[in-house]
DNA sequence: CAGTATCCTCGGAGATACTG
DNA sequence: CAGTATCTCCGAGGATACTG
């Protein structure tokens, strides 16, 4: 482990590399990679997620510069989130993990039956 | 949201996902990409792990058909980690993460002093 | 519509001690 | 060396209700 790099817990490439580690994240950011979106629009593409974990998380994304929030400011509110450059680089390495997990998953589902298995 | 793609709360592919979007995870496959590795490594390699955490997050990797724990049968123990091909390709897409993380870590920092001040 | 505000619970994860 | 076993606590995150 040298200094300044991801393995290194003082450094903040590991608080970077935790907020990208979020499950929310995850899927945040590669939605709106496909199109800016309200939050409506999100919480229906993202299922599962709720109203509160949406907003924190995407406080949590703008706060950091990879999500941009632009309030049209009228009635009733309309909202738009977007990527920021620095968010859609990020998004397209996430998104390769999505897929990555969509073309995989079955694997990953009979290794586990394998494994449960062996140690009953 | 089309069913059976990540957006899908239902669908396995959250799972995995999942598995992948956990901190330890995302440290330990880029480690033993580099090269396999044992228990004491692992805990030096990646600093602030517990060994609690690191023995939990390596079978849950071996469970699902990631890394490969072999076990060496002698006295003292020793047991590598190696990872399996489907490890592996994760673990790429895992390491561009991590670079990623690297590279643009000021900027992430530069962004939350920004945001932090102007609302003061 | 796009959020806050509150309450409450469950389990993630650290610390510590022990074992084959 | 490579792990288990306990105990413990803190906070992530769900449910629900309210607001501009």
């Amino acid at each position: 482990m040298k200094s300044g790099d991801v393995y290194d817990p003082t450094c903040s490439a590991r608080d970077a590399l935790e907020l990208i580690a979020s499950k929310w994240a995850m899927l945040i950011l590669p939605a709106l990679r496909e199109e800016p979106m309200r939050n409506s629009a999100l919480l229906r593409k993202i299922g599962g997620i709720s109203q509160k974990m949406l907003t924190q998380t995407l406080r949590e994304l703008e706060r950091n510069g990879l999500v941009i929030r632009s309030d049209k400011q009228t009635r009733p509110p309309h909202v738009e989130y977007t990527l920021s450059p620095l968010g859609a680089s990020l998004g397209d390495a996430l998104s390769v993990l999505d897929r990555w997990a969509e073309r995989h998953f079955t694997a990953l589902d009979e290794a586990r039956e394998r494994f449960d298995n062996e140690r009953v």
